[in-house]
DNA sequence: TTGTAAGCGTTATCAT
DNA sequence: ATGATAACGCTTACAA
């Protein structure tokens, strides 16, 4: 039975109000007593009872993470596990907990959303790899319950970090450029997701600033699966490129595999640039060129941010923090350049 | 501002304890006054204070998962991803919610363990991915925290989900075996980790079952570990092997790398397999044969026995579950079986 | 079946 | 600097 307040105060010779103060580091404390009431507490193994806390506090030192429940299976790279190891690195230099909720598509449902966000549980949340438009936004707008966004969001009211899709992208395009191919297709990721339509601006930029014209049918549309990256490419070979951006590592691995059955030789024949930098990237045969993005880092700013917002005068007058992290080119075989 | 259950009794004209017992689904109210009840709660969009709940009630519906820090960046499959996701499953489907830990190494140092579990925060906890002799074990058998552990242990106290690792690795080496091969060679995962040591008897089981003596010099011991895999696989070269079990695909991945630099090529002079099947595994050249673990059913099955532990008699006497599923070989092209 | 009232273990506001 | 004491919002005997 674990011990209380009251019973360490009457243990310290001193009264619960004065133990609750030395465990909250309020400094208005004689310093003997302060040792002494230590003293029992390390004794004892006294811990404050979080629940009743947090009722009286009316904060739980909880933050929680929302992620859409079909994106955490195609997450078939680390993203997940590296983003919540930033997370929780953040998390735990904060002293707060972290709480877990894969939601089902479209990410509440009303009733899932009232459970988790209203009831208290958490001081606020850390939303990832949600559509923009997903009905979460409007909601925990109205409740003003805190939150940040990992991925970018047009709202001026969102607090979100994100990594600079569009400057990755335009980077691996302008990379395939420098090596002298002017058909570039590409094979989109998901439109209504911030990252595919970033990608997707990316390399329209890097063909703009070096006056390639971008042909819609240089431009496939897919859905960050594999099989869209297969397809993909498979209607992209008519209009026969010489090299293909895919806006993530997955629908490289598609394509290459279309590419193949085309009896098309990578680099030598086309050149082709991912997105991701997902460890299987290295492996494939040729190993394939592809943007890196920052994921942890992601995650501890994305709880950096959130912590500060918990913890510092919540000044509703403030702008929205929009944090952009860089991404980095990582050159392997697959683009040729190695040759 | 929230409601209370106060002033929603005072919407629907009864007290707050009808409420209660309607939100809780008590039989004894009558079923007029249940409906109104329910109307106002509708219509107030009304959600209970989980920290009043659980300070009253001595249950908060959290359990928590504790995965030590190091495994988590470990894990570049996504075993991680997919454990979690078994998890949450089964929590949704009880109306629980949860925490997600990442300890350090030695999985606590004391103020780690007791802030995160004595504070009441959560009913119980799920531990994956620890070594079996890690101090967290007999805290929560002390302190009686409600726990169920991912993998074996010995302790005869202790709830556990565990693959079949002695099952699927005898599988796969009685695989090579039926294939011809006699010098088998084994590379070991970290050897005081259950998966590690019980994939080793595994092979062992299947020689002996074979009566193909076990030899020290075709045993090389790695960590789990890629670059173990390679160094494994270098010293076991000098005992010139024609089949090789790695206890872990990124073992199998390091030893490729190192069969490659001696010109070995596989499976047409070393056959390989390997165990987890990681989503490299079908990619790499060759595709990697090995051994798939049901990983999402080892999340939700831990999370169902953790939860029918949390809600029923939790009866001391009865003998700890211990659950075993069981691996399937899957059969690709590095063992040479399709040639 | 329903209401009253006593906790649950903190924090926070007052006095002192 | 310290100690009473009233919340915090809910559950749960116990009465009615």
């Amino acid at each position: 039975m674990p011990l209380t307040l009251e019973e360490v105060g009457k243990l310290a010779g001193v009264s619960r109000s004065t133990v609750s103060r030395v465990v909250n580091g309020h400094p208005s404390v004689r310093d003997e007593v302060r040792e002494r009431v230590w003293q029992v507490i390390r004794e004892t193994g006294y811990q404050p009872h979080a629940a009743a806390r947090s009722l009286a506090s009316r904060r739980s030192q909880v933050i929680g993470v929302i992620i859409p429940e079909a994106v955490s299976t195609l997450f078939v790279d680390p993203f997940f596990a590296l983003l919540l190891r930033g997370i929780t690195g953040a998390c735990n230099t904060h002293g707060y907990q972290l709480m877990l909720s894969l939601f089902d598509e479209p990410a509440d449902q009303g009733e899932t959303y009232r459970r988790i966000l209203r009831s208290g549980r958490m001081d606020g949340v850390l939303v990832a790899s949600t559509h923009m438009n997903d009905p979460i936004f409007p909601k925990l707008l109205q409740d003003s319950i805190p939150f940040v966004l990992v991925g970018r969001h047009p709202d001026p009211r969102v607090n979100y970090v994100d990594v600079d899709n569009v400057g990755g992208a335009r980077m691996a395009v302008e990379h395939l450029i420098r090596l002298g191919h002017r058909r570039i297709a590409t094979i989109t990721g998901t439109l209504n997701m911030a990252s595919g339509e970033d990608r997707l601006a990316g390399y329209c930029q890097a063909l703009e600033a070096h006056r390639i014209p971008v042909q819609a049918a240089l431009i496939g549309e897919g859905d960050f699966t594999k099989s869209s990256g297969t397809m993909g490419m498979q209607r992209l070979l008519s209009a026969s490129p010489t090299a293909v951006f895919a806006a993530s590592d997955v629908m490289a691995m598609g394509a290459l595999k279309a590419l193949r059955e085309a009896s098309l030789r990578v680099p030598e024949d086309v050149a082709l640039v991912g997105f991701d930098d997902i460890p299987v990237a290295a492996a494939l045969e040729p190993a394939l060129t592809t943007v890196r993005q920052p994921i942890d880092r992601l995650g501890s700013m994305a709880a950096d941010l959130l912590l500060n917002l918990l913890e510092n005068a919540p000044d509703a007058r403030a702008p929205a923090a929009r944090i952009i992290l860089s991404a980095r080119l990582i050159v392997r075989d697959s683009c040729g350049a190695l040759h």
